[in-house]
DNA sequence: AGTTAGCACTCTAACAGCGAGAGTGCTAAA
DNA sequence: TTTAGCACTCTCGCTGTTAGAGTGCTAACT
């Protein structure tokens, strides 16, 4: 639905006092803010018009008006004037994220964080997940006479570890022999190839080294199995308990720590155009049914692998968190591409 | 002071009542409660002369009693009946931390999980520290033509890494050269052993392949500093706000994120007895003021190197939190032990 | 001397009533 | 089509009232 321009400006110019202020705004008040050439009667009119068309709610007979869902969309969709990082600010955020440490949880963290200082929202963000991702390298340190460290880096440059426990004594035999299936059969495979029934298999095939090697496989397996998962990180939840907007911010919060109907929505939910938002009722998750999630993905080589995404009270600043989003996701595409493909 | 053992008895009642409740509790409520063989006005009057003593404050003129913070250090001190953990759910939470993955932060994380489900409260807990920990083993794993991840294992367990982008083209001969010079000078040096000072004076005496190799010798030494810092873990933060004691849990979940303050507390205010309990006032920080503070520290291989905190309203029930916290101090420092030193 | 019944007293929480203020919708005039 | 004006509605904050909970005190009882 296309609407006059005078009525634009003035669904427009309650959006964005109403997100200034949180206040619902009255015909009055908006006479002073936007200057219209009109009357209040005029603007009373056309606001009159916009409820009932659906783009205003109304608390009250005697409050204001406030967005509705459907004039948020509209004012996300055609009015608003995208606010641009400036230049010194994109600066100073991107050698942050370098300085991070160059993992990708590390510049997530570090991403996130960021986001979270500048947009006072929560921020969620999954690590990358590349289908075509493989075991790159495999270490065992050990640590003691029967306890080893294993670390598995994978091609996508997730690192994960976990400590191992044998039965029988880890001497330098075992150790090579390790290295030898691990080179032989498992560099260069995908997560999802690392089955139980080959590590069964492959155990069996051991004869009589079988028994005592086989900790270390499983381990190993526990190991693929972990650099693929997504994960879900967390970043400035506390921001959520400034918003007054939120009764229950416990519900929230703990859907947040869930993670994964998040991580599903977002691999579920690929980029159409630049960055998703969706306003209250039009999220699938009851829990989010009182917010906004604004989402991208962002790309490692040139390939979707992740994303970011912002969750705060539908009454954001829309115009200026939406830019800031886009330019962190791809600050931080470009930063994973960076590490791993040089 | 040493109360009359009916007005301990009249006090722990009231303690425990209000703990259970949430609510002042009066006189006949005590009564039906608590079945003492006196009547409600021999409890008023005892009530009173425990008002009287500091013990009991009273929300307003006709609202029952709730324990001051004296009241609840008595109780603490002298008339709690600790609440065991069953023996059955000790052996699921063995089962649980066994399988967290063996790395002082996995072990902690899943820690911190089980005690805030247990719980109910925000659980701290800081990664071991540990003078004498030394770098056990760097690795270095090229991932593109100029960079790198190195990752740092140090004799406590802790593993760290980052990415290292070098100017020079990554070689053999560099990568070589870099691991003669770690294993000559830093393994088996603690952290505060690799100075700026050290990594200069090594750069310079590599000539000309000094400016090729330094930058993995700057990541070398972040990594030792991380190694050697101490982390705060958080988890169960949302537990807060289920309480309604907490009219701005904003406040103490950003002093919770903050982290030093609390590191600093557990490393200055070594385990007396077995668990410190901490009541409102008596904390030194403001932001704990209106909460209770219980932490015990846990020791690996005989020796302090952490601690575990639990963080809730000054109504929580300690008869069973401060056994569940111990064991579970006691079950890390186990598992920790054992993984290192075997 | 300690305990108890009884009672007057105090304070809160909940509810109703009221007025001020904000903002509307409608009407009639420009 | 716009605007001034006005009656109307609804909230918010204040006040007053009442019911109920709980106390502290006194006087009687064991």
């Amino acid at each position: 639905m296309q609407l006059s321009e005078r009525k634009e400006k003035i669904l427009a110019a309650i959006v964005e006092r109403y997100i200034a202020t949180g206040e619902p705004v009255g015909s009055k008040t908006l006479l002073e803010f936007s200057s219209l050439p009109v009357s209040s009667a005029t603007i009373r009119n056309e606001m009159a018009e916009l409820s009932r068309l659906g783009f205003l709610d109304q608390p009250h007979t005697s409050a204001g008006r406030i967005p509705s869902q459907l004039g948020y969309r509209y004012y996300v969709d055609r009015l608003m004037n995208r606010y641009e990082l400036p230049i010194q600010e994109k600066r100073l955020i991107e050698a942050r994220l370098s300085d991070a440490g160059g993992e990708p949880q590390q510049i997530l963290e570090q991403a996130g964080q960021v986001l979270a200082e500048l947009t006072n929202c929560a921020v969620v963000s999954t690590t990358p997940s590349d289908d075509n991702a493989v075991i790159r390298r495999v270490e065992l340190v050990p640590l003691g006479t029967h306890t080893a460290m294993m670390v598995m880096l994978s091609s996508s440059g997730i690192l994960k570890s976990r400590v191992c426990r044998t039965d029988s004594e880890l001497n330098l035999e075992l150790i090579e022999t390790f290295y030898n299936i691990v080179s032989k059969h498992f560099i260069g495979k995908s997560a999802s190839e690392v089955s139980i029934a080959l590590i069964q298999t492959l155990a069996l095939s051991l004869g009589s080294k079988s028994l005592a090697i086989s900790p270390l496989l499983v381990t190993l397996s526990d190991l693929a199995q972990l650099t693929e998962q997504t994960q879900l990180l967390l970043e400035g939840q506390s921001n959520l308990l400034n918003y007054t907007d939120y009764p229950n911010a416990y519900e929230l919060m703990e859907f947040l720590r869930r993670g994964e109907p998040l991580t599903n929505l977002f691999s579920g939910h690929k980029t159409e155009n630049d960055t998703n938002v969706l306003i209250g009722k039009e999220n699938f998750y009851r829990e989010l049914q009182d917010s906004s999630l604004i989402f991208s993905h962002y790309s490692v080589g040139g390939k979707d692998s992740g994303a970011l995404g912002l969750i705060g009270p539908t009454r954001i600043d829309y115009a200026r968190l939406i830019p800031s989003l886009k330019y962190l996701t791809e600050i931080v595409g470009s930063i994973m591409s960076d590490t791993l493909e040089d």
